[in-house]
DNA sequence: GACCGGACATGAAACTGCTCGTTGTCGAAG
DNA sequence: CTTCGACAACGAGCAGTTTCATGTCCGGTC
């Protein structure tokens, strides 16, 4: 698969494409929007991966352009933590999805791998639905019944994987991959304290369970 | 470079022997003390990284047995943090460095490549110094003048880190991706944060500066 | 010498992950 | 059918870490 990454920042970039490049992609790192812009109009990519912020020419400009000149290349999207805003005009300007940093690596393949295999110019869901629950990816907010939840940053990343994989259970294993990026050290029971807390705020205020224990394996979210 | 990795736990060993790996070394690994006596015996290796905790032949054991044989491969020790016994057990039973878990990888990196590098059966440096502070990496004991001070894990780190590189000016940069292990995104200020409170324990209780701001570019401990 | 902008410093507050005692579950033995 | 032990999961409390907001310092400019 042919990825363009667009990232000022050397070694953001390079960690990056490397990450990329050890999975078997062909990743262009471009540096500032101008020469992206060149890139991205003249190279035949599957991806695009792009920071928001860039000299030059900006993230959202560039994308901006290369939409209008009727480019639709998914584009993930990088932008800062917490700023709702950014993420609102990004998939205005035709982002197809978008991720805040820091980000675990293993969230970002994945994200490209979901754009290249979806069928062109289908947005990426903003909304994860599970029973009554309703979590908002853009605003960053979670409800159920009506009642807004107030979640911690990791407890929004971890109830967020769960929702998108919904019904599935999830190894600590997994969810330590994915959601803290440990690869190794295990002996340690963040996942059981944050399932914990999770709940606390998401089902023991209501009357049904919506993350389930699976004895021996993991948790899941129920379908 | 040839290594030989010890270590029971599947994905620990995994993410280091493909971390060493990715630097160009050959890496053998094995999962148990009895496998790991065996192949250190027989191949050539120029170091060893070796769990302390191992099932079937325990990792001192194991240690013991290869000196006992006249075996002097650079050796390397995961032992668990915070646990002083074990380091001076370790070093006693023929260790040339340790390493506690949970380790950032360019730490073990590092490590390896300093013991390969030094002149055999000479062991890592125990004690660092810069005028009157004195830090044991053995007992995890700072001194400065007579003076024990306590720091916390992060602290502790970034002081080692600084005066293994005494004089040697280091930039956030390189602070965050060898201390903290951030590849990527800037935009925080630990670096500061943590260099404010070594300060405030390490210098502000003493008459001189250890600890430099060299403007625009980062820190260093005074030569 | 006053002003300004950016780099740096620092305290408080928020968040995270660890420790450790408790509780629940299952299978084997009595 | 109960009891027991081992193991898995839970959750409160806390220590450590990071972020945030704000204050201060430094060097350059007029």
């Amino acid at each position: 698969m042919k990825l363009l990454v667009v990232e000022d920042d050397a070694t953001t970039g390079t960690y990056i494409a490397r990450g990329l490049r050890e999975e078997g992609h062909a990743v262009d790192l471009v540096s500032d929007g101008k020469s992206g812009l060149i890139e991205a109009t003249s190279g035949n990519y599957d991806v695009l991966v792009l920071d928001r912020m860039l000299p030059e020419v900006d993230g959202l400009t560039l994308l901006k352009t290369l939409r209008a000149a009727g480019n639709v290349t998914p584009t993930l999207l990088l932008t800062a933590m917490g700023d709702v805003e950014d993420r609102i005009e990004g998939l205005q300007a035709g982002a197809d999805d978008y991720l805040a940093k820091p980000f675990v690596f293993g969230e970002l393949s994945a994200r490209v791998a979901a754009l290249a295999r979806r069928p062109q110019a289908q947005e990426a869901e903003t909304v994860l639905r599970a029973q009554d629950l309703e979590m908002n990816l853009i605003t960053r907010r979670v409800k159920r019944g009506g009642c807004e939840i107030d979640l911690l940053p990791r407890e929004f990343a971890l109830l967020e994987h769960l929702l998108r994989r919904k019904g599935r259970v999830q190894t600590r294993t997994m969810l330590l991959e994915s959601v803290w990026d440990i690869s190794f050290d295990p002996g340690t029971n963040v996942v059981e304290t944050h399932i914990s807390r999770l709940r606390a705020k998401v089902d023991k205020p209501f009357d049904s369970e919506l993350i389930q224990t699976v004895r021996g394996a993991g948790y899941r979210v129920v379908a």
